[in-house]
RNA sequence: GGAGGGGUUCCCGAGCGGUCAAAGGGAUCAGACUGUAAAUCUGACGGCUCUGCCUUCGAAGGUUCGAAUCCUUCCCCCUCCA
């Protein structure tokens, strides 16, 4: 059994602040699991490395011997959590959110244990809470406390409209911990605000209140975003070997090492020392490549890994075609079909124009050999290897 | 209830009767280069049966030879006063 400061340093290891420390170390002093919470959304999960980072802290805290209650706000989805733009959701039908559950949870537990995990819905007692019930639970704060969460604060100041539904959220995201009588609850910097709401309420209902433990957001591609689906700038855990490593190695070298910083398992001795080695003139390529093998090793297996830097190097430093590509079958109207038909009809390129604009700019290979003449006609009958691009390829049948 | 500001192509944002498929930036894509699907540079960036044609500037009408730009009605967003 590690020592209490050995396990303190494992679970602040990567977060962005702990709080209350000493009240988290009175905890792990006695012994027992401790009941850790995490809430999702409810909407269609499709989970990127984003979410991978509470997710590995989750795991760690399992492995630490923690039961973690992995809450999906179907209740509090409704209100949506107030980011300033979004405005209310539309409700999820119950099959929905069943649904959402579901793929949450096959994805999920690539990296949690089922064993230690619980599903729970917040709407199985937030539909208990009637009108009253809320009210009290409006009463417990005041206006004021609301207009600290720097959301709302920035809102208020620069004149922008909040809704009093908005208020409400925080409320019941607190309230979600006095149900599950949570020891320590996890999120995003972002979600500061609403998990200290949870410690107030579970004080004011009489419990000890829960600790909180915020993690860092993961910028997405672009380096500057937070990662997600909506801004396409995510690695999917479910996404081919391929396209994880693929993605991986377009990070910029400068968010490269944020990403290893947050997402990879390698002490961070190794990753210091990674930092040296190229500030003394190592290659940052070959540090990504690694990293990039040890995300796809770990949502794949190892060979996918070594097979895709294998077929990353075949294809972008040898221009070699790939071995499999999509077979497409397209149907002539005449003896031939226009090259930026055929294209088209592949699925490409999105139009007909942006066909004839990538042959301009010298980005179409049929074969192997670039393509020069817009007026080039498939005859009929033939197969062909189109490339669009470095990273589009099919291979064309022309039928009629 | 009163007064005012605004809705433009994926996003931000200019345009305010013709030279507008609409400046600029971002995102994206292509090419070059390279140590990489990094960085940098160059270019493209509504659609089509592509030297031309068609559709687009919240919606619908109207004025005009001609409208994103003017008028009318409607829808939506925001601010201030009460």
């Amino acid at each position: 059994m590690p020592q209490v400061h050995e396990v303190l340093e494992i679970i602040k290891r990567g977060s962005d602040e702990l709080l209350v420390e000493q009240e988290l170390i009175d905890k792990l002093k006695s012994g027992r699991p401790l009941r850790v919470k995490a809430g999702f959304d409810p909407t269609a999960p499709d989970l990127h490395l984003g979410h991978t980072v509470l997710l590995n802290k989750l795991r760690q805290l399992q492995e630490l011997g923690h039961q973690v209650f992995f809450l999906i706000g179907d209740f509090t989805g409704m209100i949506g959590d107030p980011t300033g733009k979004s405005a209310t959701r539309p409700p999820l039908t119950k099959e929905q959110v069943k649904a959402n559950a579901k793929s949450y949870t096959e994805q999920v537990f690539k990296i949690l244990k089922p064993e230690q995990t619980e599903v729970v819905f917040n709407s199985s007692w937030m539909d208990k809470l009637d009108a009253s019930g809320m009210i009290r639970l409006a009463a417990t704060h005041t206006v004021a406390r609301m207009l600290e969460r720097d959301d709302f604060n920035k809102r208020y100041h620069n004149n922008q409209p909040i809704a009093i539904h908005e208020f409400l959220y925080p409320l019941l995201q607190g309230y979600d911990s006095v149900e599950l009588k949570a020891d320590l609850e996890l999120g995003g910097t972002d979600q500061k605000f609403n998990l200290l709401m949870g410690r107030e309420l579970q004080k004011h209902f009489g419990q000890s209140p829960q600790c909180v433990l915020t993690m860092p957001l993961l910028e997405g591609l672009d380096g500057v975003n937070k990662m997600s689906k909506s801004l396409g700038n995510y690695v999917g855990i479910n996404e081919p070997a391929q396209e994880i490593f693929g993605k991986l190695m377009s990070a910029s070298d400068e968010l490269m090492w944020r990403y290893i910083e947050l997402l990879s398992f390698e002490p961070l001795a190794t990753i210091r020392q990674w930092r040296a080695e190229v500030e003394a003139g190592r290659n940052p390529r070959d540090i990504k490549v690694g990293f990039a093998q040890e995300m796809v090793a770990r949502f794949h297996s190892p060979q996918a890994a070594k097979q895709a830097l294998a077929d990353f190097e075949a294809r972008f430093q040898k221009g070699a075609i790939p071995d499999e590509m999509p077979g497409v079958s397209v149907r002539a109207e005449k003896e031939g079909l226009p090259i930026a038909q055929a294209l088209k009809l592949a699925g490409l390129v999105a139009s007909t124009s942006e066909a004839l604009r990538m042959i301009d700019q010298g980005g179409v290979k049929i074969d192997g050999d670039r393509v020069g003449d817009k007026g080039l006609i498939l005859l009929a009958g033939a197969t062909v290897v189109a490339q669009v691009g470095k990273r589009k390829f099919a291979r064309i049948t022309i039928s009629c």
